[in-house]
DNA sequence: ATTGCTGAAGGG
């Protein structure tokens, strides 16, 4: 279906921050006052600064001050494996990223791109990606199904696969992420490995370093829990709200089609994932490695392997999770961590204060714009 | 829409 110039231009005006609807804007604005608009609400007070008096705009305004949890707020079935990495990183910023999508500052921009084309390329290595049209989020869970049904007999037969996809539930709630390599190692231990690409030719301080554990971390959880078999059908379909009977798309047909696999419909090729990764004797992960290269020059700057410390994990997941489920508020940095304030694209407008004794004045505040 | 929805990761 073709596009015209107009329908382009608003496209691209709409992943900025232009985007915000009228409802979200107000969601964004009520983040403090919700607990005490509501209870202000109980009681028959002054109508006065209410929008609007009839009872259809009245009732808009009361569910608006409902205290929603962030997954509700935001829309949320789901998270990403990278979600809880970057609350890691700064909480807040986190949440400001979901409120403000598309801030970036160029620079940063830029530094993304050249990681994502460095990793596009070793994905390439491996194997040609074909373009599949789709429409629905069926359509698009199955493609990463028929993507699954693929890697796992290339994994046990060549001993290698890239950007596997993993999904299940971790403490309460549901995960979605995509593991960047998965290999056996010549012991023939299953090692997973992700690369990590840095515009500076130096290794990460450890709090990048702590990010990145909780990524790979939180992907041997996963995988594991899928070839174990316990991420069943029903907890996908309970959480991703999934239509079984939605009929998928013909690109997606003809793809499993030329794939090999006869399915007629998402449920079918549900349980062929599930059987595929429980039957094909594919072991838990036995390592996990985190490399470090520089992007320009591809000098290796370090590699890690990582201990899996699921207690740890686990509890870091429960305290994200809390935030998630509207347990508790947002957080940002502790003091001893001021110091990525510096380079967040939210500093002008981040409302966290400093506890005891930091001044804003040693803060040296630098105005960035937002775009 | 009196309403709905998601490529994940990309680096600091």
């Amino acid at each position: 279906m073709a596009e015209t110039e107009e329908e382009e231009t608003a496209s691209a005006e709409a992943s900025g921050f232009s985007d915000l609807s009228d409802s979200e804007l107000v969601e964004c604005l009520d983040l403090e006052d919700a607990k005490v608009s509501a209870v202000s609400l109980s009681k028959p007070g002054p109508s006065s600064e209410l929008p609007g008096k009839d009872d259809k705009s009245l009732q808009n305004w009361k569910r608006r001050l409902d205290v929603l949890s962030p997954m509700e707020r935001f829309h949320l079935k789901y998270l990403y494996v990278t979600d809880l990495c970057s609350q890691n990183w700064c909480e807040l910023q986190m949440v400001y990223g979901k409120e403000l999508p598309g801030s970036l500052t160029p620079e940063k921009a830029a530094v993304l791109d050249t990681g994502a084309s460095i990793h596009l390329a070793k994905e390439l290595e491996l194997h040609d990606l074909v373009t599949v049209p789709i429409t629905t989020k069926e359509d698009a869970w199955a493609v990463k199904f028929l993507n699954i049904l693929s890697m796992i007999p290339t994994l046990q037969s060549e001993g290698r696969i890239r950007e596997f996809p993993v999904f299940g539930e971790v403490e309460g709630v549901f995960l979605v992420g995509v593991i960047d390599e998965l290999h056996y190692t010549s012991k023939g231990e299953l090692e997973l490995a992700e690369l990590k690409t840095r515009r500076r030719p130096v290794l990460p301080v450890s709090a990048q370093k702590k990010k990145d554990y909780l990524q790979i971390s939180l992907y041997k959880y996963i995988f594991d829990a899928m070839v174990q078999g316990k991420v069943t059908p029903a907890s996908l379909i309970h959480h991703t709200k999934l239509c079984l009977d939605k009929p998928l798309g013909p690109s997606v047909l003809r793809h499993a089609r030329q794939g090999g696999v006869s399915v007629k419909s998402l449920g079918d090729l549900m349980e062929l994932v599930f059987l595929s990764l429980t039957l094909s004797d594919l072991p838990a992960i036995d390592t996990l490695k985190l490399e470090y290269i520089h992007q320009e020059t591809a000098t290796i700057l370090g590699t890690e392997i990582v201990a899996f410390e699921e207690k740890e994990v686990k509890s870091k997941v429960q305290h994200y999770v809390a935030y998630w489920m509207g347990h508790r508020d947002p957080q940002g940095v502790d003091v001893e961590e001021a110091w990525k304030c510096r380079t967040c694209d939210y500093v002008d407008i981040c409302e966290w204060k400093r506890g005891s004794g930091v001044l804003s004045s040693s803060w040296e505040p630098k105005a960035k714009k937002l775009k």
